[in-house]
DNA sequence: CTCACGGCTTGACAATTATCAAGCGCGACA
DNA sequence: TGTCGCGCTTGATAATTGTCAAGCCGTGAG
């Protein structure tokens, strides 16, 4: 499982806004003590509780944050290449809220918590960088509990195919990137319930054919979901 | 309405956390811009979707932090002194993604979010407190997302009464400090649910009497209630 | 090629939650 | 002190969502 870290990756990292405009110094400081890991799907590389040892930075796959309680879970985020994970627990030096697992083969950054906090404190680029990173999760989870509390599921369902339509470029015809099964804890209800819900959109031209959705009428799907910029738009 | 700024303000603003560590010379730059005013109860203070002006700091009272989409209206989280709301915003330049209102009487700092952008690239202790409530806000939202997407109702109800409680420094009485039917849009629920949850709670030693709730066995209400400290515990 | 497995779907039913309408209770106010 | 208004409660009913059980279907192993 372990590769170890390789220079051919630094491009990669170094071009993220988290360590873009850090100096060179402070950036070689960092991955010296960072390693990169190669995991097959369905490992669970963190989990809630736990004290945050590491910066997680995904490169390529994806991973589900996921959370526990009293017998019950369920899924909270998918993170895609390239950006951070638990970066609050690691500036707070605090405790995962949230477990993390491969969706698919994953490659990532760890990068030792206590040295992110020091060079935080010494470089000022990434420290706004990081301050950025966090602004923006934070403001994610925001529209995603917003989604949750004022939407039916229906409706839920709508604008994230709407969503995931737009990350495919907007194609008629797209595949959803993981199990239906995720999908209906991501989106707060059952596998039955979304098997159904596939059902209640089809009179808004929603065809799905296994992992394949098409949307026949967007106009149409968007009536009905009514997007809206302060909740489906994660660019900002 | 307008008050303006006092100096007697001084002292608690800058025992904020927030300001507590950063120069002399860039708080009184703060400070020059910003001013001070107290506001009656259920006034807007700032609406979702607006461009972000001002970074919000509540000195006393109380705030509603809440979205509306399509008709539909919810609370997403109470602000109390002494902390800042908007923060996310005002970093990254955006647009709210909350509206805010007065729930009382309340006494609020207004610092030009230019202002807080230009001292933070210059003042490192003031960007790292800057971040460490950035993160306190995330993982704030995180639990409420948390609280609300593996709880039933009654769940969300009994453990909100055990946090409050707590609050109240754990006296077997006290008092709900806002509207039921507010609480009731916090908690993800009609008003009328509500009020049969608080009934749904009786077994487990749970009176109402208006606002005044009592807890006549605590142990009893944490053995339903299961309250964990990576959903309910708002201090890490 | 066949079988077994796992995930998805479907149907029947139960639980939860929302909606609508009516009534209650309490404080504000004249 | 009566009355008005507002928020809370209650009941009846509907909509939504979850649970359980059974069957379907594609994939991969043998």
């Amino acid at each position: 499982m372990h590769i170890g870290f390789s220079e051919s990756d630094y491009p990669d990292i170094r071009t993220l806004p988290l360590f873009s405009d850090m100096s060179d110094e402070n950036f070689h400081s960092l991955m010296r003590a960072a390693y990169v890991q190669n995991f097959p799907p369905q490992i669970e590389l963190i989990t809630e509780g736990d004290p945050c040892d590491f910066l997680h930075v995904i490169l390529s796959g994806s991973v589900d944050l996921f959370s526990r309680w009293n017998g019950r879970e369920t899924s909270m985020a998918t993170v895609r290449p390239i950006s951070t994970f638990i970066l609050a627990a690691t500036i707070n030096d605090a405790q995962y809220l949230m477990s993390a697992r491969t969706l698919e083969k994953s490659r990532v950054v760890l990068v030792p918590s206590q040295d992110v906090r020091t060079v935080f404190g010494e470089d000022n680029n990434f420290a706004r960088a990081i301050v950025s990173e966090l602004a923006r999760c934070y403001r994610s989870s925001i529209k995603s509990h917003k989604d949750l509390k004022l939407r039916t599921s229906l409706e839920r369902l709508a604008n994230y195919l709407l969503r995931q339509q737009e990350r495919a470029d907007g194609v008629e015809k797209f595949e959803l990137n993981f199990e239906k099964r995720r999908l209906a804890s991501l989106l707060g209800m059952t596998p039955e319930n979304l098997s159904r819900a596939f059902k209640g959109l089809k009179p808004y031209g929603v065809e799905v054919n296994g992992n394949f959705i098409s949307i026949s009428d967007r106009d149409d799907l968007i009536k009905f979901a009514k997007p809206h910029r302060l909740i489906d738009d994660y660019s900002t």
